[in-house]
Order: structure tokens, then sequence, then C-alpha cells
DNA sequence: TAAACGGTTAAGCGATCACTTGACAATTGG
DNA sequence: CCAATTGTCAAGTGATCGCTTAACCGTTTA
């Protein structure tokens, strides 16, 4: 799985509040690293640090003209993200409707039988 | 905003990778601690360690009956971070529909004017 | 050209993290 | 009752993390 990997980068880059205090910020726009930096009352450096992270996870992307360096969100970078969540809640509940099933066919026990197959509620 | 503690900690919980399996595992089906400390090669304290992050971030449920205690994955508990992401995109996406609608409008400058707004694109 | 601006890099520091070990319940089965 | 199973708690360890400081570099402006 070379999605896997990205899905530790996202998932690890969106775990630091900061980080995702820098994406919520780049939601409503490019911005410069400055820009970033200013509001959340950081170091320059911290935020290039955190930069990095966010765009080597692909969820920003970074661009530098002149002598700044301006700073948006890469669109797709999220979905690896919404795609592993959307995955876990399709699997339960695909897990609970196999359950209701089952205790469907254990009210109606005619004709076909279901082989003895237990779950804890 | 009482919603943002929560955000903290799913993304925190989220982070890891291997809790992120200990969800995984669960999304298949309730375990209890050492089922799911088996396949990943974990102390059983490493696992309940885990176990206490999850529960606390409302992303599982565990109940103890007898000496072994089943954990669950609590439907709701992603939803949050679901949300967060969600939210990312509309932003961004709404941003860009006022740009292009900047755009649009600088084609056909016709009647009422669009007072001076500036982006950079 | 000199100074200011915007960013980058490296080193270091304190805090947190994931995990193990080991001692200790509490429950279950022979 | 004894022993195995299942889990919990406390302490410790090594690694990683987030951040700062400080020196530095390329760009812009006066």
């Amino acid at each position: 799985m070379l999605n896997q990997k990205r899905t530790d980068q996202v998932f690890a880059a969106l775990g630091d509040p900061t980080r995702r205090k820098l994406v919520e910020q780049l939601s409503h726009g490019p911005a410069s690293v400055s820009a970033l930096a200013a509001p959340l009352g950081l170091t320059l450096a911290a935020v290039v640090q955190h930069l990095q992270v966010l765009e080597h996870s692909g969820v920003v992307h970074t661009e530098k003209v002149g002598r700044v360096r301006t700073c948006r969100i890469e669109p797709t970078g999220l979905n690896v993200a919404a795609e592993w969540i959307a995955e876990r809640r399709s699997l339960w509940e695909c897990r609970l409707d196999r359950l209701s099933n089952l205790l469907a066919a254990e009210d109606q026990p005619t004709g076909r039988t279901t082989k003895n197959e237990e779950e804890t509620t």
C-alpha cells in the first residue's frame, strides 16, 4: 500500500493543533509564511517547520517567488484522511447490517438455516 | 468552543498509526484487549493505554464484563474529524467560487461595480 | 550600497509520547 | 483451592516533537 504511507503522513500532520490552525487559515485563502505566523504568535522558524510537514504530507502546496513564499491548500490533500474515515464508517455499518440480518433470520427460522454464527452484541 | 477540544482529542488520537490500526480492527467488529494486542505484537499494557486515549476522545467505547473488556467503535466518534475536513473543503471551495465570480465580473464590467477587491491567485 | 524584509537552517532544550517491565488485582476453569 | 487467564497500575526509558535562539542568505527598497 503506497497509500498507507500518505495516510500516516496526513494524520500525523493534522494531529498537531497548531498545524490544523495553519490549515484553517489557508482554507480562507493563500498566505505568506509571516502572515501565517502573526496570528499564532509563533516564530517564522516554527511556522516553516510546520509547513514542511504539511507540504510533505500533501495537504498544502508552497511556492516561493522573490523573497516571499506563498502557501495554499492542496485541494486533494485531505482526501486520504476523509477516505480513511469514510471506510471505517462503511465497514462497521456493513457489519451492523449483517448483524441485523442475522437477528431477522433468527426470528423467522423458516427454510434455509443460518449456520451457527454468534456475535457479541 | 466545546467542540474544539473534542476535535483536538480526536485528531490527536488518530495521529498515531498504532491507534488507527486499533480503530481499523474495531471497524470489523468488537474485540477484547488481548484480541487487539495479538495482531500488533504489543503488550496488553500498551494497548490499554491506547484504548484510554481512544475512549477519552470518544472514538471508541469500552465495557468490562467479568475479566474481559470489550471494545467497540463509537459510531458518532469520527464525526468531528469528518466535519472539520468537510468544513476546510467547503471554505476553500467557497473562496474559489468568489474568485471565479470576480474574474467573470471583470470580463463583463457592465452595470454594478465590484468594489476593488484583489486576490492572489 | 546599505538597511530592512522575508525566509531558511542548525543546534539545543524541555516536554510529551509510545512502549516495556514488573508487581498486582480480579475472574474463570480444573 | 490452585492456577491460568485477562486486564490494570506505576515507574522508567529512549525517542520524537514543538519551539526558540542565533547566525545567515537572497530580495527589495531607500
